[in-house]
Formats: C-alpha cells, sequence, structure tokens
DNA sequence: TCTGGGGTCCTAGGACCC
DNA sequence: TCTGGGGTCCTAGGACCC
C-alpha cells in the first residue's frame, strides 16, 4: 500500500494562491497576528531553514524570521484544497483511499510496479491541484507510513519487511508513529532505546508498564507490524469538540459563563449538522500556571441546547473559583453506530 | 507577555450490581 | 472481627496524531 503526505500543505496551498509568495518563508497560524497567543500551522521549508514548525508559539517564531510573512489559518480553503487532492487519489486505478487528515491518505492498490504507480500518483496530484507529495510505500500501514518521511520532500520511498531493521533498527523508538516522547522514554527505563531493541522485546514483557493491550502494540510497531489492509469505510465522528485560547485570562465568574455559552453553541451547531444526540460532556480547563484538568460527566442523551448549556455550566462550577482561566475547552461524545467500528490498529488520530 | 484546535483510544480506580 | 469474584458504568487522566 501506498501513504501519501503533501509537501508543508497549509503553506504549499497559501503560495499556490499568491505565487509571489514562493521560495519566501511563509508562517501560517492562528489570526497570522504575532502579537497573540497562537502557535504555527505549517511554516514553509523556506521558514523551517530559521528553527521554525508547527506547534511553536507565533511570537516565537515571528522572533526567529524577522522577514516571515504571516498569514492567518484559512481552514475552508484547505478543505477544499484537500477534498481535490483526495479525489484524485481516489481516481487512481484499483485505488482504495483511507483518509487520515488534510494532507494525508493511504491507498490501497495490487500492483506489480509500486513505484512507478506512485510516480503517476504523484504527477496526477500535481496536474490537477499544483501541489507536490511525497509517498511511502510499504507492506504495512505503519511501515508506509513511516516510508513517507524517507522520501520528503517529493520523493518515493519503500519499506517492508525486509529492509525495515536495517533502515530503521538503530534509530530512536521516537522515530514511531505511535511513539512519543512520553513513551519514549518509559521505553528508555526498560533499556529499550532503539528500534531494533524494541522490535527483539518480548511483547509480555511490556505489559506490566503499558497494559494488555498498549504493551503487544508497542512490540508490534518496533517489527513496523499490524494492519496490513487500507479500510476507506467512512469515517464517523465519535464526539465534537470547541477550545478557546483567551487572549486575556478569565477571571470573573460572568466571563467565564459567557465563554461557556459560547462553547455550546460552537460544538452545537457541529451536534446538531451531526444529527445524533450527545450523551456526555467534558469540559477542559486549563489554569494559570499551566495546568489543565476536565471534568465530564454522561448525560441523558439530549440535542436540547438549553440540556446541554445546562450541564456544561454545572461542569464549570466544579472548577478551581479562585484561579485565572487560560483556555476552555467543551466535547459532546455521541452514541456510536454498531456498524461504524473499524477495528484495526490502535493508533490515535481522526480516523 | 511561551505552549492552538480538532480528533482518537487506553488505563485505572471507585461505585454499584449480582 | 470477615470481606469472593465477575461484570459494567462513570469519571479523571494520559498519550498520541494531524
Amino acid at each position: 500500500m501506498l501513504h501519501v503526505d503533501l509537501d508543508q500543505f497549509v503553506a504549499a496551498v497559501e503560495v499556490l494562491r499568491r505565487p509571489e509568495l514562493a521560495g519566501k518563508p511563509v508562517i501560517v497560524g492562528g489570526r497570522g497576528d504575532p502579537t497573540e497567543r497562537a502557535v504555527v500551522s505549517t511554516a514553509s521549508y523556506e521558514a523551517r531553514a530559521f528553527g521554525v514548525g508547527s506547534g511553536m508559539p507565533l511570537r516565537i517564531a515571528a522572533r526567529k524570521v524577522p522577514d516571515a510573512i504571516l498569514l492567518p489559518v484559512d481552514r475552508d480553503a484547505y478543505d477544499a484544497a484537500s477534498a481535490e487532492v483526495m479525489e484524485v487519489l481516489r481516481e487512481q486505478p484499483g485505488a482504495v483511499v483511507q483518509v487520515l487528515g488534510w494532507d494525508e491518505a493511504f491507498v490501497g492498490v495490487r500492483t506489480g510496479d509500486p513505484e512507478a504507480y506512485a510516480r503517476d500518483t504523484q504527477r496526477a496530484v500535481l496536474d490537477r491541484t499544483g501541489l507536490h507529495c511525497s509517498i511511502g510505500i510499504g507492506d504495512t500501514l505503519v511501515r508506509a507510513k513511516v516510508a513517507t518521511g524517507f522520501g520528503k520532500p517529493r520523493g518515493v520511498f519503500r519499506l517492508t519487511a525486509e529492509n525495515w531493521l536495517e533502515v530503521m533498527g538503530e534509530r530512536p523508538t521516537l522515530d514511531l508513529w505511535g511513539v512519543g516522547s512520553k513513551i519514549a522514554k518509559r521505553l528508555q527505563t526498560l533499556g529499550i532505546d532503539t528500534v531494533a531493541q524494541l522490535a527483539a522485546a518480548d511483547p509480555a514483557d511490556l505489559v506490566p508498564e503499558f497494559g494488555p493491550k498498549m504493551g503487544p502494540w508497542y512490540a508490534s510497531l518496533g517489527r513496523g507490524e499490524g494492519a496490513s489492509e487500507v479500510d476507506d469505510t467512512p469515517w464517523v465522528a465519535r464526539g465534537h469538540s470547541r477550545e478557546t485560547t483567551y487572549q486575556r485570562d478569565l477571571l470573573e465568574q460572568t466571563e467565564v459563563e459567557d465563554a461557556v455559552r459560547d462553547l455550546v453553541s460552537g460544538v452545537m451547531d457541529d451536534i446538531e449538522a451531526e444529527g445524533r444526540p450527545v450523551i456526555e460532556l467534558t469540559l477542559k480547563v486549563r489554569y494559570v500556571p499551566f495546568t489543565t484538568k476536565t471534568f465530564s460527566r454522561t448525560i441523558p442523551s439530549t440535542v436540547d441546547r438549553a440540556v446541554v448549556q445546562q450541564h456544561a455550566l454545572s461542569l464549570a462550577a466544579k472548577r478551581e473559583m479562585e484561579r485565572a482561566i487560560r483556555l476552555l475547552g467543551l466535547r459532546a461524545t455521541m452514541p456510536m453506530p454498531d456498524d461504524a467500528r473499524r477495528g484495526h490498529t490502535p493508533t490515535r488520530g481522526g480516523w
């Protein structure tokens, strides 16, 4: 199968509609205002050369690249560009497409020459959308996904059982898809630093540290194993949420209540569009200094905004009243239809 | 006046029930 | 003055991904 990943997607879409930005350090994030609390969504390769990356506070990014062109996030534009790309992928001969996000998808296909197929796909995407992509080829989803990183930018790379350990073996476990900094550290305490060491680990030995599901999962990640079928079942959201970082910290009770009402109204817009009820609410509170707490409750199934608002306000009443609030988030969970289940890898992410 | 916003899944402990 | 065993639900927290 193939894993297709658009190169610097968000920045590339911006350059497409403003060609004069080509070759310049473009940084997209927040409202494009470096004096606000916001972070970088995507930086062009030219900006990355200055050490700017996604997730970095916009203020710091602007300081690192004085000549940067700062642009606001334009979700609608990226949605449209993404839909176009996915359409091209689905039109490729024999392709089964599993969308992972705005700028990523797995493509399942049977072909004797995957490299040629990948090059054809890259060309088709470029011709139709003006966007460049990198493609990983693999015999499992994990290997294809990891392979893409070696193909960037605009390249193709293949990872299979054959060369997995040769290519990945000496790399840190952090390079694996699904291992972040916390898990990498915990693995180190077990004497596991590299992918080869993780691959050699007995899954049972990881159970005490990571639990019955995740322990064996990490062991198989080390070997690059896991699901090998691309699943194009339409994605069904489990929930919807809204989150706001306030430009000024909230202290007053009335400010907090107004903010919660705003979050409810945003979340309920999505819920109503979905046509499924809310069965659980989670309120996230980020205090100053930086600590985050969540409060959740299951509620009787409802689509009534007023009822949801009541529950949300009462969750908010559980916060520490004397502390200033930097961020509030509200998540509404919906019941899942039985046929929407998709049992494959426990890797988290929008699919 | 560092630290977005939208998602998913796993784990663990207590409550509660039989 | 002893305290099983299994199951589900609820809540909180943690981790990861794009």
